[in-house]
DNA sequence: CTCATTTGAGAAAAGGTTTTCTCAACCCGG
DNA sequence: CCGGGTTGAGAAAACCTTTTCTCAAATGAG
């Protein structure tokens, strides 16, 4: 009713975006009114409603989200810290927290921090100074802390997939359980000689994969020769050199090989074929982390054991969300498991 | 001089943070003057200054960025859109892409809307709700498009590595460069039927690739015989497919290999070997990516084409920064040169 | 017709900071 | 002693929205 003027409906950006002050000018209303309008707050004829909202539609209105953030002591915003932009475990972890958070209007700063403590205060300050309603702590391994500590800093902190602080709340995953999985796969497949190829002992998950695979022989009363535990790089490579060792020497050979992640499983398999030994009839083989991209595309594919690293990702999301929202959770620790993915490197289940 | 209370240094968290307004009751000024004392404006004695932040800082005063974005029309933040969350593409795009925005101070959101527009939409209108200063656009392609459209929202794009809208400004990589790098070290180490196996003719990449592959064989003369072009999935399995039919037959065999990617390369190392051919004694092979994790476990490790993706990224967050900063930027899709990086699998340089 | 109640809508404060103005006090030259 | 300039600091507006009051007009009961 304003007369020609365009509306601006598709038309070059506003230099200055409208504002509620705009839409109530043009509607002949208060600002007042209008914020309840828009917001079915307060009270007002049905008329005047319509009319407004059709106002704030025709100029493009778009509420400011800082002025509402500020008013309302509340961001809608998280940050999210890594020190593993490039790797493929924060990945998943952080997809599935992004999908918790996405559904709850709530954005995510990502922040990667590296292995730099002045890129981690840089970060953390940036974040508590944007008012970040809480924040996520992510990583690349279980035993390593992120190089910034993260402890009284007044906002909701999870930690995820990474070394937890003392008395917070963490999500990680159940690598013995994992290990288990796969250890009594293989026992269920009538293996009996099953070996362990796995990476540096600096890893703490090294030990309790390795452990967990003990326990399991040893509730069935199998044996572990010498030599069939075997820790080195994470890598292909080291993977041929094992079974070198396990199946050059003039000891028992194994039947099944549990390896410590998919790259080592890849060169096993591939080190096995070499030698003519068949995977799985001769020997079984099963991987940890299931790397779609390596294990799918080893030959035979590769099973592998599954951390379920998306749904820890969604799980410490919406217990952020939960925690922002005042609610109470318990601190400690919580494990989650792992699933088997079976493919085809370890021969048919027992039903085959 | 408060007496005894304690200062809270270091203790649990207020429930209130502290404002401004709090710092100026505690030293006895204004704020006003707290204000310009932090920021070293305006005029007041040096004991003053010193005063107030000497408060300021035992209180741990720590500046509502909100408030200041809401005055300053300027948030300090920019979101990051793209469809590429799990991919090794997009990463490092995005690694660069921070970097270069970090060291201003500026934070980033990062959206995944898979192939979603529904998604897209949303994450959009939160962005410009937030009051982001500018989008960066990424994804997993050069000829997708992300599953929302960016242009007259009134806030600076910019496009990286994906499918840019007309009249933007994009940073993509130059796939036909890269490509020539390729071709020209193998035409400069003395081969001579250069086959080229690639992946989907559905990507706008592989006909780029291709045609560079052929022109620089035109250039110096060589020929392409029958079969020495062979397109088919990005995955280990059709390198394997590809040298199959390259060597089974009973035509010309080739002596070096252009992979359209590092998987498809990785394929055909694995299958020469395991035909009896040395690599590269007797056929060279040069991959695309530079994707480490496969080209250093290959081997022998792959030559490759790395496209700079987090200089690429690097690029467009400067860029972003200067339209924020409101200078001009020419329109138009900028290609940012390939490097090849050199490793065992085709042979010493000439000068060797 | 009067009084109490409901209804529709606006004024103003709040959220935390920055910046421009204003103003009193002081200094100094004339 | 006077007037112009400087200095130190505060008041207030601005950024944009939400929410609580407040208030006048309209309505209904008696």
């Amino acid at each position: 009713m304003t007369g020609s003027a365009d509306s601006g409906e598709g038309r070059l950006p506003a230099r200055r975006p409208v504002t509620l002050r705009d839409v109530a000018e043009a509607a002949g209303v208060s600002v007042a009114t209008a914020s309840k309008a828009l917001n079915d707050q307060g009270r007002m004829t049905a008329e005047t409603r319509t009319r407004i909202r059709e106002v704030a539609r025709r100029l493009g209105f778009r509420p400011n989200g800082l002025a509402q953030s500020l008013l309302r002591r509340r961001s809608f915003t998280v940050g999210l810290l890594t020190n593993d932009t490039y790797g493929r475990f924060s990945l998943p972890v952080m997809a599935g927290i992004s999908e918790a958070l996405v559904d709850a209007g709530v954005s995510v700063f990502l922040c990667n921090v590296e292995d730099d403590p002045r890129l981690g205060q840089l970060h953390v300050e940036a974040m508590l100074e944007k008012r970040v309603d809480g924040i996520i702590a992510s990583g690349k391994r279980l035993d390593r802390h992120l190089p910034v500590t993260l402890a009284g800093l007044g906002v909701p902190i999870i930690y995820a997939f990474t070394e937890p602080d003392p008395g917070s709340i963490a999500f990680v995953s159940d690598d013995a359980q994992g290990a288990r999985l796969a250890v009594e796969h293989f026992v269920a497949l009538g293996r009996r000689r099953i070996a362990h190829v796995t990476g540096p002992e600096s890893f703490m998950v090294v030990h309790q994969r390795a452990a967990a695979w003990r326990a399991v022989l040893a509730e069935h009363g199998l044996g572990v020769p010498d030599g069939f535990y075997m820790s080195g790089r994470w890598s292909e490579r080291f993977g041929h050199e094992a079974v070198a060792q396990l199946f050059g020497g003039p000891g028992e050979k194994p039947d099944a090989i549990f390896c410590g992640n998919d790259q080592l499983a890849r060169g096993v398999v591939d080190a096995l074929r070499e030698r003519g030994l068949a995977v799985p009839d001769d020997v079984g083989v099963i991987g940890f982390d299931n790397w779609e991209i390596v294990a799918a595309e080893t030959r035979p594919p590769l099973t592998s054991v599954d951390m379920n690293l998306s749904a820890l990702g969604r799980e410490a999301g919406l217990t952020l969300l939960s925690l922002v929202d005042g609610k109470a959770v318990e601190p400690g620790i919580r494990k989650l498991p792992c699933r088997l993915v079976v493919r085809q490197s370890c021969g048919r289940p027992p039903d085959g």
